[in-house]
DNA sequence: ACATGAATTGAAAACGATTTGGCTAGCGAG
DNA sequence: CTCGCTAGCCAAATCGTTTTCAATTCATGT
């Protein structure tokens, strides 16, 4: 059913009813109810492609997507979705080239030319990013989840990766550890490099140096934590304590203690943090996981407000927003064994 | 830059620019290439509106996804943007509502109706899925992933859960294992009930009866993983072998096999399903996990090709794949204990 | 020399909506 | 009675392509 055939139907121009339908003023409250009940009835839908074409608004929010496919990706869209079905707003799926590759740059390029989102929200920047910087030339509105230095406005909206690090930090060393090791994420983005600076600071609030071969980092899987934290363990002189990057780390860290026949909580202290995955929860694990906890499906859901926000033209400028993460004590850190 | 502004720049008429761009045959080769090579300089690209409202296309193609943020669900994305970034075809992300509820429905049919994507990719369809029928009956391309009982025609790729299961049973059976509990996927889903399918006709090839109280389904989550196998081993006559449905469900299992002080492949013998995901893998979890298993990336790619073939005209009758399941025995299967 | 046909190219009509710029009717004020 | 104004509606232009139908050129066979 096209809009000039209901209109007909209903006795009325194709103006008046894409105005009714679309809450114009200049229709009477009258005309408008019958039109949208008969819509309704006879099932006629504006078709989307025709009302982007003429609008030029693409109804759609893109999301880009690592080829990986990260663990907290559809968490994070179940999150968007939460906003963006009610907005009748759709999500499209960016899938990343290689980033350091032109063909990343070339990629972006296209989306935003060929109009097909409205806008764009990106994750783990790194600080230098260029295609913010890109984004950002391109006149496309777009949103950061996570944080970048470059200088260029931008939308962003970041946990306070240094702060939950340093916190976790400091948790232990209250414990009476001294020796802490690091489990970061892949080295160049900026949560990384936060969280690197997070725990950092806790230990040099202690006067206490950070010794580089206590630091690793790596994708967010179990099979590196498990590397990682049976290499710390194995040393000569074993960190006592682990912070690690991710729940998928984190089982790795576990793995690792245990093959040692170390107990964890008792032996080594571990804390991670934990995005909230219905499918795996820190509380479940044994012993219970000490964690720093943000949910990732309530910034997605945020993220696509903004993103919102951002098409209905508020200004990147006024877009900054830190989350705190909390951090929830439990059986898997305890104080230093002597 | 539009089309007709290119072409004016060109010296030539709209009709030809737009032919040599899409490749028909009755534009010189000479011409063709000047085009080409011109529109890369002064960077024209088609508007995406502007096509999909003249050929229909939608240059997308849509897939289902649930609310609950399913893990599987991105690396199954992945794979799909394998087959649908060179094709310049947008991947949409359709946000599932309540299945029983009439919204459901309402969602497809509105989806349809606005010509948003040109086919749709569901998972996990029931026996007895509506869904199937309504989207057959609006005309739409569509390709299940998973299995259906329902009498429309529909394209489907489905693995062999009923023989994978069977044959991890009846691994389970050869090893001496009589009393064997199944922690299965939620029930309704086709794939779950082909799975106990795979499992009792395993048990009754052998004269065994399947002990309705080690039955259990759910989510699949570390939690209920947990639960299950928790409540199995503490009964008074407690299986010797567990079948789980997921990588999540087997950590909870190996967990409540542990805080029982049991051993798995030596107390406990754990089969579970593995969708094969970069960040947790079967073959490091200790003790290494015995699995039936298929890539889930696999399958996206696989998906999003028959989709692509679906919306070239092949017929739904023509597309029924079942993939075989490996089953790969690790150090959680082992002989049963006297 | 002329008709025929193949090879290129163009003009103009769609595709299905939104929106600009009237138009009409009805009402109250002057 | 006329004018001006408002409320409500409509005709037609427009968005940027693709595609039908027709025109032009040029070589070829007779």
């Amino acid at each position: 059913m096209k809009l000039k055939e209901f209109a007909k139907q209903l006795g009325l121009s194709p103006t008046t009813v894409s105005r009714a339908l679309s809450g114009y003023p200049e229709v009477s409250e009258i005309t408008r109810a019958r039109v949208a009940e008969e819509a309704v009835r006879l099932g006629y839908r504006p078709n989307v492609n025709a009302v982007r074409l003429k609008t030029g608004r693409a109804g759609a929010i893109g999301v880009v997507m690592g080829r990986a496919g990260e663990f907290h990706f559809a968490e994070f869209m179940a999150g968007m979705a939460e906003r963006l079905v009610p907005e009748d707003t759709d999500i499209l799926v960016i899938p990343m080239a290689d980033p350091d590759d032109d063909k990343e740059m070339e990629l972006y390029r296209r989306l935003v030319e060929s109009q097909r989102v409205d806008a764009i929200i990106m994750h783990s920047p790194r600080p230098d990013d260029a295609r913010i910087a890109l984004l950002h030339a391109l006149g496309m509105p777009f949103l950061v989840h996570g944080r970048s230095d470059i200088d260029v406005p931008h939308a962003w909206l970041d946990i306070d990766n240094e702060g939950a690090v340093r916190r976790a930090t400091a948790h232990l060393l209250d414990l009476g550890h001294t020796r802490i090791a690091m489990i970061n994420g892949r080295p160049g983005a900026t949560y990384a490099l936060h969280r690197e600076k997070g725990y950092r600071s806790a230990l040099a609030s202690r006067g206490i140096a950070a010794d580089p071969g206590l630091i690793a980092s790596g994708n967010f899987t179990d099979e590196l934590g498990f590397r990682f934290a049976k290499a710390f363990l194995e040393r000569s002189d074993p960190p006592t304590a682990i912070v690690a990057g991710s729940m998928m780390s984190a089982l790795g860290v576990y793995r690792a203690v245990r093959s040692l026949g170390l107990q964890v909580g008792m032996d080594v202290s571990v804390i991670a943090h934990d995005d909230v995955f219905p499918y795996l929860s820190a509380d479940n694990m044994a012993p219970s996981l000490s964690a720093t906890r943000s949910s990732m499906r309530a910034a997605g859901t945020r993220c696509a407000d903004l993103a919102l926000q951002l098409i209905r033209g508020v200004s990147p400028l006024e877009i900054h927003e830190v989350w705190p993460v909390e951090l929830i004590l439990r059986e898997s850190t305890g104080p230093v064994r002597r």
